[in-house]
DNA sequence: TATGAATGAGACTTCATTCAT
DNA sequence: AATGAATGAAGTCTCATTCAT
């Protein structure tokens, strides 16, 4: 009577993909407070009720979608990491990579910054943790990439945690700024400046800087 | 005359601050939606009616808050651009007594960053506005910064607008993430590597530099 | 130490009246509950809390003015009741007069229409008692009115019971038509034509009427 | 298909009937603002924000109850004008129908009453304009039967505007002496009496009357 | 699989009234 | 007599989620 064969997952992975462009829409405009399930299943031309077939709660979708992008992020990072060559050039490409990928996916930006912020209110324990543990793949990629300069002496001992950390905080901080002014403000040059001054600063010789 | 007098101002200013303190801690937590006028009123000891003596609505508190914070902020860059001495000197200073502010008012740092994600969806076009302001009073500022230190002839001829948006992105960013690594990462001592590095930038001989 | 000679009843009275100039006009505009006590005691001048040394409740303020507007009526209809001369002389100026009084006091009949609406709620049940008595005492008056046009031979005999409702019901049918439609409708010559019709129809030769 | 459908119109509109008839019970005893949504979807039966599936707000509820009654009378007056005969026989009918609709509906009465009387505070400026069109038409219709009856010769050459204020006038306040005073008071009679004495005086031979 | 009507907890805000001064 | 800060009950409305079809 009702049965019918369930859906090849491909149409189901269409079917999510649908609402989740829609939920990246609201979300990133409105914060996940603000954005309500009524108008993104509406926006994904499906009823209320279908949202929950896909998504277990409107937690779980926002996380889905946080996922994607610090997936891509953190991808991104490790493959650098990973790449051949010497790690001035990686850390040159990175920040290129880096600027492109934020220009292509502006909404996602906008979205991570929403969800950043309240991310202790908006996600459970649980989720919190696995954001966590992106950032810190990231953060320990990066530290993995000064840490193969300094062994192949192209850089200076320095505390390569430390620096991961401020290679993050500029990259967030100077995207944020582009979020914010995006006519006025050349982000990608920033991340080009800022990186060339970091790993100069990491090749100088030593007697100069302390860190 | 018999009547009592309207409470002075300064006691309202008291008692605004009662407030304004229960404020802090439930929107620094969870943001301005998760925080619910109930608990702040609980806290700060008052019906949940008066608090509506004292502000307007929930918005009006919150940008109070707001407002406190990034007046203060204001002040310290304006200040700095007002100073005498080198332009070099002043941008250290800058970079020191901010780190000092944040460590200071942690709080409202937080309560900044939660804001900041949905601000346009948390305020109204008005306030959204006069939050701008601010900011661009900050920006102003710091680029006549840049400017003095290049009409001084401690600075090469360089977009001051441009390195004004890319100062403040550092910072913020170093700032978050500092709220969010605050056992492992030493922001102080990061505002003054990347201040040390900018400025070193500024100066630089012309013929290496671009920007 | 605070002691004062208590005002002397006239400035109580004079107050009294600034207060229920105000109540009249938020009252007449907004109704009952949508007037608020704050926007009457800034209006008359006074401190919130004062309007509470006049008047025991919001109730009892509203009261206070529909009982003056009622009185006034009553006084009216009554004065024509026991005034000399044919009673059909007596209904024609009686219509003039309430035109008058109407013309004079059109803020007191808006009031009067909207706590008419819901004066079950907005009065307790002793105060609806109290503007029942009024309304009782209007229709007697004007029963009794008609009884001596009766007894004098000027009217036929007619239910005096029933006519009353009929002069009160068109007197305030053409009063509403009025405060709605103040510019197109001639609300006293209407009560004149009325009157003359209803006294024409009194007088009516039996044989023709028959109530 | 294994979906079940929205309800069918015909489901949803008897849903909506039964907020309405709950609506009308409590607005009609208490208006507007002290009849309270949650005693309205308590009577209905149904939860609290189930309300707002059927209507926007508890403005929207109240303007569709009047706007069913309003409806109503528009219909029969605008049927009495359209009718076949004399315009003396079809206001004679207006009279008789329109007691017997007010009997019919008492409750939609008091509750037109009560929602008069603030209309302008209840109602946007959008509703106020929505119902001052239904007034509006039932006072061109009453207008134009009289017009009809001048032309056709059954009556005077009188100001038909005016009079259609009047009849509105009359018909109004006999309603409302007749909701508060049900047992004493036939309203029904006093119907047909004054539409005779206002036919009776269109029809007057000229010479008496000057309207 | 999909629907959408229904739920109900909980949010912000208003305002008549009180009371220490 | 007068003040006005403080109260807190009560009201309207939102929205994530559920569940009978």
């Amino acid at each position: 009577m009702c049965a019918r064969k369930a859906d090849p997952p491909e149409i189901r992975a269409i079917k999510e993909g649908k609402i989740k462009q829609a939920a990246i829409k609201f979300f990133s405009e409105k914060g996940f407070h603000a954005a309500t399930t009524g108008e993104i299943t509406e926006a994904a031309g499906i009823a209320k009720g279908t949202l929950y077939w896909y998504f277990n709660t409107k937690e779980d979708l926002a996380f889905a979608l946080v996922s994607d992008m610090l997936e891509e992020f953190r991808k991104l990072v490790e493959e650098m990491r990973d790449a051949r060559g010497p790690a001035t050039t990686r850390f040159r490409k990175l920040a290129t990579r880096a600027a492109e990928l934020y220009n292509q996916e502006k909404a996602y930006c906008r979205l991570l910054w929403k969800f950043r912020a309240d991310q202790h209110y908006v996600f459970s324990p649980d989720y919190v943790e696995k954001v966590r543990i992106y950032y810190d793949a990231i953060l320990s990629a990066l530290a993995d990439m000064i840490d193969q300069g300094i062994r192949s002496g192209e850089f200076r001992r320095i505390n390569s945690r430390h620096w991961a950390f401020v290679i993050l905080g500029i990259t967030e901080g100077l995207e944020l700024e582009w979020l914010e002014n995006e006519d006025e403000f050349d982000m990608e040059k920033a991340f080009r400046e800022m990186m060339d001054l970091l790993l100069a600063h990491f090749r100088k010789a030593p007697g100069k800087g302390r860190s």
